[in-house]
DNA sequence: CGGCAACTTGACAATGCTCAACGCGGGTGG
DNA sequence: CCACCCGCGTTGAGCATTGTCAAGTTGCCG
């Protein structure tokens, strides 16, 4: 099985062969979590930092009004928490979408691995990206029309899953709920249904039972003003190709 | 005068003496910006870390519709960009919204400053803040309703201009349009505008020309849901109270 | 087969947007 | 010093988008 961690940072420039050997070593230990389940809660002071390598997790806060906000996506391959040592309490809480499996790695096995230039650097790079996509969804949700938004998500994730190997073709498996959709759009489930609708009407997407076909990539792209820059993938002159 | 950037830094905890004077060695090459100039644009590859001494910028993006979302404020003592030296392009821009001074620091210089332990600490703490400030404007936009989205940033910005000592009791310098103040919460200037007004008519601010009063603070903050957490000002035991 | 969660639909209300006009104020040039 | 101008703030009326509530329907899992 492909490690998702090392297809990912290769996005943005090739590791050396024993970098590589490090990080499957890093990944061996890991463990199933069910959908919904929080890996830490607001308040708490995380000690490890979670690794996601199968299934959906998010970055949420829930207002007092009940109102939560999903704020990040973390897919196979992302870090949830990657220099959080810093700070002493969580400012958000991070949680299972779907089942996943997840490695806890420790502290000193970051720092471990921070001695490595190659991976470091790649680290700096996918701390950068998260930030930098973090932007593009504020700019979703303030300036773009709901049908946009939506269609702008379904274009990253499409990007970000093909980068770590979870494409096939224009199809991916997207285990989430219109709800959650909602909360991430900062739309209400009723108005996120009837946009998936229109959005499929149009010939843009297929949607069922969570697996998501994009029927016309260019045409979503164009619709959504969809820019990748963002996502920094492609500023390394050759792009490794072993994910895909 | 009075050095911002330390000011804001040890609302982290404390610098030694040494690392102090340095800061204020960094801080003398200071220029004039005038308003609405941008630093850096979308597209361009930045050389140097811009450090905001005096006025207020923003990060923001255009899309092609025309509309503008502002992505941060950046107020005297923030970095502009403390370590994109790893993205090769920048992915929005940034400018100056007010009058502003700046100072331009080298990359070198920023490397021989992380050389000192507390200074790299406190600057990895200020680049965790950018970022939990970040996803709050998220959950800003996305989960709160226009009145409270205004509501919550002038609390924000209350406690962020108090630890850079830029605030006299609950009054400070806003120096930003009722158009700009739109492109940053996700509304128009109009509805912006009526906003005011009716935060005003409840007796819970003073706007005029420029100058911010926050009548009753526990009110507002009541009122808009503001949790000062993200901004993690009080983790450390001891507060340094210098800047106040 | 039952049950529950997710999805779908409709009617209506509320929130925020658009467009357009006007006032105010500070700065500039005559 | 005055007049003008332009950017900003303000106001109103009507409209579009999105939310709310409530009632089905579907589909999966036990």
């Amino acid at each position: 099985m492909v490690n998702r961690l090392t297809c990912k940072l290769e996005a943005f420039g090739p590791l050396p062969e024993a970098d590589r050997f490090l990080l499957d070593e890093v990944i061996r230990s890991a463990q199933a979590v069910g959908p919904r389940t929080d890996l830490i809660r607001e308040g708490q002071t995380p000690s490890d930092v979670n690794l996601i390598l199968e299934g959906f997790a998010c970055r949420y806060k829930v207002l007092p009004t009940g109102r939560r906000q999903i704020m990040a996506y973390l897919v196979p391959g992302d870090f949830c928490d990657l220099h959080v040592f810093i700070l002493k309490t969580m400012d958000h809480g991070i949680a299972t979408l779907s089942a996943c499996t997840v490695v806890k790695i420790s502290r000193a096995r970051i720092l471990e691995l921070m001695e490595r230039p190659a991976i470091a650097k790649a680290f700096w790079w996918a701390a950068l990206v998260d930030e930098a996509t973090l932007r593009e969804w504020l700019v979703n949700v303030g300036a773009r029309k709901a049908e946009q938004r939506v269609a702008h998500l379904l274009c990253e994730l499409l990007l970000r899953l093909r980068t770590v190997g979870l494409t096939t073709g224009n199809q991916y498996e997207l285990p989430i709920t219109q709800a959650e959709l909602a909360d991430t759009v900062g739309l209400t489930g009723v108005h996120v249904n009837r946009i998936l609708q229109r959005l499929r009407a149009d010939g843009l997407i297929t949607l069922r039972s969570k697996n998501l076909v994009i029927l016309d990539e260019e045409r979503l792209k164009a619709f959504s003003n969809f820019n990748p820059n963002y996502l920094h993938l492609a500023e390394q002159d050759g792009l490794p190709e072993q994910c895909l």
